[in-house]
DNA sequence: TTTACTGCAAACCGTTTGCAGTTCC
DNA sequence: GGAACTGCAAACGGTTTGCAGTAAA
């Protein structure tokens, strides 16, 4: 869990290429269709987070007859795959973070929703103080607050 | 009860009592019914982080003609006020946590959605290393791992 | 050719809402 | 007495699923 904070240097926050992802689909005897692409595309594009339904929209306009339902399935699918991260930070829908290749943590606009990676800080160890028994697996942190977009915004 | 750990001493983790809820709610001008009494006495009595169906469960005990959208409906009206906080760590519900009193985090079980209060770790502030010109105004940390209970359960 | 994948539409789950009736202050 | 609350049931948004057709390997 957690190795070596302090060694975290984002030499490529991107993470893996679209074709890096692809190929490695490819050896797991993924069938690799033209919507399964598309998605790829759309994600690995994209640095901020987007919803299922953000990604169907983008799918949409590389490939106007993808359905919502194969976009659904195909992020599960890269999920359970680990090749994806599922963050439901707060309300709204999932959103889907294709940053599987380094350890980071989250930033959470609370007025539109955007969600951005961030490295963690230096400040050292993360742990509990008490885990009551349980067995620790893994941390998340989330930072909540406003980006820069909407602290810019009239306020309509 | 892990001492010393900075400053944080959770002298009374379970927050407040039910007649310091009610009490306080009475002074915002809170119309107290048997519903909402109720909701406040289930949520006082946990200290693992109840979901809207959970309340409902427990609190019909109590009251068997009480409707899930009145729980609803009163849950959100104390998290508007600040008596309740939302937590949604992963998939499933929403759950609901009584302890706004002291600052805190969440130990969440994989396996069964369990969620409870930890107190940080003696790692004073965690910041992010670069906050990409957001205004940071909260934190939350989630572990995950799996509870004592889902680690003795037999495999089924 | 075979099997996996796709799109559609209906089902699903957690949550919210409109409204008529009730009850707390 | 009157405004605020309740319960019901219908609606809602996000997500999943069954199935018949289609296309990748």
């Amino acid at each position: 869990m957690t190795p070596g904070l302090g060694a975290f240097v984002p030499r490529d926050t991107r993470g893996p290429t679209i074709s890096d992802l692809l190929e490695r689909l490819r050896a797991r005897q993924w069938r690799v269709t033209p919507q399964r692409r598309v998605i790829a595309e759309v994600l690995d594009g994209e640095h901020v987070h987007l919803t299922a339904d953000a990604v169907h929209h983008q799918a949409h306009e590389l490939l106007p007859e993808i359905s919502l339902a194969t976009v659904y399935n195909t992020l599960n699918e890269l999920v359970a795959m680990g090749e994806l991260l599922e963050v439901s930070a707060g309300p709204g829908p999932k959103r889907y973070d294709p940053n599987v290749r380094f350890p980071h943590h989250h930033l959470v606009c609370t007025t539109c929703g955007t969600l951005r990676d961030v490295a963690s800080g230096g400040a050292g160890v993360v742990e509990p103080a008490d885990p009551q028994g349980f067995v620790v697996t893994g941390v998340e942190i989330v930072y909540r607050g406003v980006c820069p977009r909407c602290a810019a915004a009239p306020v309509a």
